[in-house]
DNA sequence: TGTACATCAGTGAACGCGCGTTCACTGATGTAC
DNA sequence: TGTACATCAGTGAACGCGCGTTCACTGATGTAC
């Protein structure tokens, strides 16, 4: 028997050595990450399935996490970092600072359209399926809603635009919000192409901004 | 005992005469509703609960729709009336297309924040919560974005806009929808006066289309 | 080097719950003769 | 006018299901002496 040989026939994981716990709270975390996107339902993510997934039975999850709604939490947790990244990259694409907002507000919209069940958890969702912790004040300090309101303080210092950035940034998010999920809640409606959507959206926001 | 008195000592409603069985469809449609209302909460509407604030059993319910989903469809159908109507009084009240267009958004959202569970269920559900035959296809069809199309090509008409008049509409939709659901998703967000947002993003969506 | 013991990751079985739906029925209302 | 009968709105009890969570436990891993 080679000690090194990581998964027993059944399926069934390995238990972690003393002191190793947390290797099964990211298998966890990754379980429940893979039945969210292979199923698309938030509803398919039961403790039950989770542990399944993870290989391991119910009672497990609750070594890691206090019950269901901290697990997804984490989920959540995990996902805004993901989008901050997204965002970040695609503004960082030029030096131009309206062209930038233009860059991460198109960003926004196809991160929400390539992971809907996640667009949906994050912004979607009811407040009282977020823990207490994450709550709305908890977003508003979350790193994109800053890196999104520097991006417009950028295009005020450049001249470019003029207002008050806050206000300025809450309806940028609000019209790539806007396109965002109505493409997930409705995805069979008769829309125009989306690049054509978003571009037209967000264009004419922008244009209105200038005046 | 006198035949005239409706409601029995129980609670239990009266059994409706023969031929009167649509009496109760509409009282389960008012009870369905209520629970919306009451409880904020659309996983409270249970045929059981439904049955019970209708004073009947749940099997009643089946009397007079097919299953869950087709009750929920017709409370949506009974919701989608009542958003066009108070749409189009919104937007009568003026004779300027463009003031007219932007009554109409902000009646929009007025709605959306006056009923924020059936704004939810309509508009930010899952596309499987809705039945078959209520699908996307009838949205396009309905009433409000005929009307909402209709206000924009008066604006066409009257040569204070240019442009693609379904482009528009989707992107007036959007802007309304993304400002209504954010609302809606993160009501302890600290979010600006909601007059101020509203009128912030309709105003800057409608001056870009102007330029 | 060997043995008794503490630690702790994970298990197995069960709890109570509320759900959508089905099925055989009851009993009041209306109708035919 | 009276009676047998058909209709049909609504009932009562039960079905099977999957859920989140709890509880006493097991057994491998590491440690102290």
């Amino acid at each position: 028997v080679t000690p090194a040989s990581k998964a027993p026939a059944t399926g069934r994981r390995q238990r972690a050595r003393r002191g190793e716990g947390d290797l099964l709270r990211d298998e966890i975390l990754e379980a429940a990450e893979r039945l969210l996107i292979e199923t698309g339902n938030r509803d398919a993510v039961s403790i039950r399935a989770v542990a399944e997934g993870a290989g391991v039975t119910p009672p497990s999850i609750y070594l890691h996490f206090a019950d269901k709604t901290e697990l997804l939490f984490a989920v959540c947790e995990k996902h805004f970092e993901v989008l901050d990244r997204h965002l970040e990259e695609a503004a960082a694409r030029t030096d131009d600072p309206l062209e930038s907002l233009r860059l991460r507000g198109q960003a926004y919209v196809r991160f929400g359209l390539d992971h809907p069940e996640h667009y949906r958890i994050l912004f979607m969702g009811k407040p009282d399926d977020t823990p207490d912790y994450f709550g709305d004040e908890r977003l508003r300090q979350s790193a994109s809603f800053d890196h999104l309101v520097a991006g417009v303080q950028r295009c005020l210092d450049a001249g470019v635009l003029t207002g008050d950035p806050t206000l300025i940034a809450f309806g940028l998010w609000s019209v790539v919000h806007g396109v965002t999920s109505l493409l997930i809640a409705k995805p069979d409606f008769p829309w125009p192409p989306v690049e054509q959507l978003v571009d037209h959206v967000l264009n004419v926001q922008m244009e209105g901004l200038l005046g």
